[in-house]
DNA sequence: GAGCACTGC
């Protein structure tokens, strides 16, 4: 293979005018003969109008004018790479036009294959689906369906369906070899989640075994060759997207605080600009709350002389009752004749891609966002702000040109752009702890991991910390082979240490209670629930991830019990069996009264939503999250004795720092031989 | 005294 993969074979590399246009002419064959009967194939029944008025409108998408192209590179080829911009129509037409050339029976006619399209991003799969059965004239969950977490809307004539990138992995598990699918698209690439590095992989595999299967990879940016050079040449097709032009502007000079220059660049455009909404990015919370205070109190000052605005915070936290508000209207002038209103919203990255608010003209861009990386030495995933990358300023432009010509203010200088942005932002992988994923891999049978065919193989540590969890947790055995524990494991969409907690907790005569504190643990934000002193669809969601792990407990036979709840080891059970799964994430109280993490000896601080009314010595905890300071966030009280009787491998003190939780361990190591010995002189 | 964005038979 690596000899294969510097061979470039590129069959469509630039749409110039003359070859749209030859396309165009004789185009349109295939799409009229499909199209000719007033019966829909699929099934059965009359065409209605508004599949006709709807059929117009899809015909001038830039990439109908390339169908005929695409299906005759389809047909040659079992693996295919579509680059389009925002706009070419790519998600909804083409997986119609591979329906429209693929039979997706198989070939003893005996059951009918389908036609999946990834999306990384549950919204998107859910509302494109919809489009597409409306652009099909098919009920949604019929013929066109959907698939995720939670929502399953299909059937056994189901023939094209989205789902994330994430169930498309999950089913590999049950589907090795995907065999239900005849095609598989990869749609936004680029974006390089988790979830599609790893199915880039798998399928690479999965298509030597079945030369029926084909493969399209559509991706938005030009990281085409390397894609090309992963799939041994596959060939690229480019379909010209639809925006409105965008003119960027950058700074003279560096600026050297760009929260103060964007307040500053906001002001200047709603003095100067004609109108148009405005798109501010910035990093987080805090920040953007901050910069809408500022941004209303120096517009407001200005007085009648300027239009009126409505600033709008946007951030995925927010309740979604606010979100909505980026949709309103910006307000009218103050008077008749007067300067007209504007709307500014100042977002998080969640208006890059998962969130499109039209009408917007202006954006400003400093040149940041909050991104996670990892640190395998000592196994914490943080947010650092971070420079974005050259492609992500470019997705960022973009969002100005969406209903008309715009204009994009980027906070840096042009050779800043040019010098120090990268091309890409790193792929999710490289900036993850992946004891989930290796789990994962190890169900679906990936046996040799440093020989897995990753785009981008992730750093050698990473892959060594996440066997070596998985192998403290009873997953792996010391070979590194999925053990009956780490089967069952698997199967939960959890992390392991959650899987490992759920597994025990019949053991500690407690799962009803570890089954609630999972899926509550699994819901975002449990803070707010609490500020709030209760939240319907937080509680809601919650339950509906409790009903989903009671399914996969009661498929192993793991009993659902509980301890008596005015016995005293009630909560001493629930905690035992949570320690049994977080045993790695332990904090010891130190004399000087801070915490240091049990062998990594990191000091670490109590975060502040946490509900203790003291400080327990000995805490494990759910999350390890480096901020303003090092915080462990869901902290709960154990004792050490069970330490030394729960993972006694883990807490081995021949292979331990020394520290002070190492003298305490000591001791109550010896005391529970002197223990042991006692009991057996009584006998 | 505090939370980029996503995802999961």
């Amino acid at each position: 293979m690596g000899t294969e993969r510097k061979r470039k074979v590129s069959l469509f590399d630039v749409v110039d005018e003359t070859s749209a246009k030859a396309a165009k002419s004789n185009g349109g064959g295939l799409g009229a003969m499909n199209f000719n009967s007033s019966i829909n194939k699929w099934n059965g029944r009359p065409y209605s109008q508004r599949y006709y008025e709807i059929l117009e409108k899809r015909k001038t998408l830039p990439v109908w004018q390339q169908k005929e192209e695409f299906l005759q590179v389809l047909k040659a080829n079992q693996t295919l790479i579509l680059v389009g911009e925002t706009g070419s129509g790519k998600t909804t037409q083409i997986p119609q036009f591979v329906l429209d050339a693929v039979d997706i029976e198989t070939p003893d006619k005996r059951r009918k294959t389908m036609i999946a399209c990834t999306q990384p991003r549950r919204v998107a799969a859910m509302s494109v689906s919809r489009r597409v059965a409306e652009e099909m004239d098919v009920t949604i969950g019929e013929e066109v369906g959907y698939s995720v977490r939670f929502e399953y809307c299909s059937s056994a004539r189901t023939v094209l369906k989205y789902l994330t990138d994430g169930m498309l992995l999950s089913e590999a598990m049950t589907d090795p070899l995907l065999e239900r699918y005849k095609v598989i698209i990869l749609d936004e690439a680029h974006e390089r989640t988790l979830a599609t590095d790893v199915l880039f992989g798998l399928l690479t595999e999965v298509l030597k075994n079945r030369s029926d299967l084909k493969l399209v990879v559509m991706s938005a940016t030009l990281e085409a060759e390397k894609f090309q050079g992963y799939f041994n040449g596959a060939p690229l097709m480019k379909v010209p997207g639809r925006l409105h032009p965008v003119e960027i502007f950058y700074t003279q000079e560096p600026e050297r605080d760009y929260l103060e220059a964007a307040i500053r660049t906001v002001v200047q455009i709603h003095m100067c600009e004609p109108r148009g909404d405005i798109l501010v990015f910035l990093t987080g919370e805090e920040e953007i709350e901050d910069a809408c205070r500022k941004i209303t109190k120096e517009i407001g000052n200005m007085g009648d002389q300027v239009g009126p605005v409505k600033v709008v915070p946007l951030y995925s936290t927010l309740p979604p009752a606010m979100q909505q508000k980026i949709f309103e209207p910006a307000p009218p002038p103050s008077k008749e004749d007067g300067p007209p209103g504007r709307k500014i919203v100042v977002s998080t990255n969640i208006a890059e891609t998962s969130l499109t608010i039209d009408g917007i003209v202006y954006v400003i861009d400093p040149g940041f966002s909050k991104q996670k990386v990892y640190n395998p030495r000592v196994r914490v995933e943080s947010l650092l702000v971070s420079p974005i990358s050259k492609a992500s300023a470019h997705q960022r432009s973009g969002r100005a040109g969406r209903t008309q010509p715009g204009k994009c203010f980027r906070l840096y200088t042009e050779k800043s752009f040019n010098n120090d942005l990268q091309p890409q932002t790193y792929p999710e992988i490289l900036r993850s702890n992946l004891a989930s994923t290796v789990l994962t891999l190890k169900k679906l049978g990936i046996d040799d991991l440093v020989h897995f065919d990753f785009m981008d193989p992730p750093a050698p540590e990473t892959l060594m910390r996440a066997l070596e969890v998985l192998n403290y947790l009873g997953a792996l055995d010391d070979e590194g082979n999925l053990t009956k524990s780490g089967q069952i494991m698997s199967e939960f969409p959890l992390d392991p240490q959650m899987s490992k907690m759920l597994v025990v907790s019949s053991e500690f005569n407690c799962s009803n209670e570890i089954l609630s504190i999972a899926a509550m643990l699994s819901d975002e934000d449990a803070t707010w629930c609490y500020e709030n002193f209760i939240n319907h669809r937080a509680l809601k969601a919650a339950d509906n991830v409790r009903q989903q792990l009671v399914r996969i407990m009661s498929r192993f036979n793991l009993k659902l019990c509980s301890t008596d709840f005015n016995g005293r080891d009630y909560y001493v059970n629930i905690r035992k069996a949570m320690l049994a799964g977080y045993f790695m994430q332990v904090a010891h109280l130190e004399r000087t009264g801070h915490y240091l993490t049990v062998k990594d000896n990191q000091v670490v601080h109590l975060h502040p939503s946490n509900c203790l009314d003291h400080k327990p010595e000995w805490v494990i905890y759910n999350e390890y999250v480096l901020t303003s300071r090092n915080f462990i966030r869901t902290v709960t009280d154990i004792r050490g004795e069970w330490l030394v009787d729960i993972a006694p491998h883990y807490y081995d003190l021949e292979n331990f720092p020394q520290c002070e939780a190492k003298c305490v361990l000591e001791k109550l190591y010896k005391k529970r031989e002197k223990d042991r010995e006692e009991s057996r002189n009584r006998r």
